[in-house]
DNA sequence: ATGCCGGGCGAAGCCCGA
């Protein structure tokens, strides 16, 4: 069974080349990030052609998350407890049917916390402890259980182009990171990191002053897995090669393989 | 790279992302 996340940085600007990686890679499982649309807006039919069903928490002009899955869902939540005020679409989670069992995804889309420090710092740093609470209470589930998304952390120095000139940013800043060690202190695993140990892993490169031509990539699209999902990895992989085609997300697709009958 | 690009909104120029 492969499961990937995609930031797509607007779906309505992605469809196409999502439909074509959703062929060349076959998931069976798709958590998208930052659609940019409303739920009624999801250009669901799209990617039911593909034999895919939808779930879809959107929100306008910013945020917007969904689960795409070949296999049916028995369950979708929306929205991450702990805060009731909280009106950004930043999380979704489903029960996917599989042979014998459940596989529970969540698709997560984490504060970027910039500028830091200040008020969406702050914004941040609550959110992943809302998300540490919740990732710690799913646990006693002892599911095969995958949270993917954009984390808007990179977890260590050498997730970073760049690691001096980064240092004091949202995304490299100590209590992100150290939030991000509080995810796989309770357990969960870090799937690329728990099969390739080299730096220079990246999963986003900015439009910008030519930050692709020259490798200038961060790793922030992360797949965490339960206990019970980490048992069963298999294979992992970031492909690259999609930033490189035309009209790119400025992410690109993160996967891993679990060994689950789908 | 401090927003140089890209997207949304909405019809110019601002806000936002990382």
């Amino acid at each position: 069974m492969r499961i990937a996340t995609f930031n797509v940085n607007s779906i309505a600007q992605r469809i196409e080349p999502l439909k074509q990686w959703l062929k060349e890679r076959e998931p069976d499982v798709v958590c998208l990030q930052e659609l940019k649309c409303v739920d009624q807006a999801f250009p669901r039919g799209a990617f039911q052609d593909l034999g895919y069903n939808v779930a879809v928490h959107g929100q306008k002009t910013y945020n917007g998350v969904a689960i795409l899955s070949k296999l049916k869902f028995d369950e979708v939540e929306a929205r991450l407890p702990g805060d009731h005020s909280d009106d950004h679409a930043r999380y979704i989670e489903a029960v996917i049917s599989v042979k014998g069992g459940v596989v529970r995804v969540a698709s997560i889309y984490l504060p970027n916390g910039n500028p830091a420090p200040g008020e969406k710092y702050d914004y941040k740093l609550a959110w992943m402890e809302r998300l540490t609470a919740h990732a710690r209470a799913l646990l006693a589930n002892e599911e095969i259980l995958v949270l993917g998304g954009d984390y808007n952390v990179c977890p260590t120095d050498a997730d970073v182009y760049d690691p001096e000139a980064w240092r004091e940013d949202a995304l490299c800043r100590p209590e992100s990171r150290a939030n991000f060690r509080k995810l796989l202190y309770l357990g969960y695993t870090d799937a690329v990191r728990a099969h390739h140990a080299e730096p220079g892993l990246y999963s986003f490169w900015d439009y910008q002053a030519g930050a692709w031509q020259k490798d200038n990539g961060l790793r922030i699209d992360h797949l965490l897995l339960s206990p019970q999902a980490a048992d069963r990895l298999t294979a992992v992989g970031i492909d690259k090669a999609e930033r490189g085609k035309t009209e790119p997300s400025d992410h690109v697709p993160v996967w891993c393989e679990l060994d689950v009958a789908a």
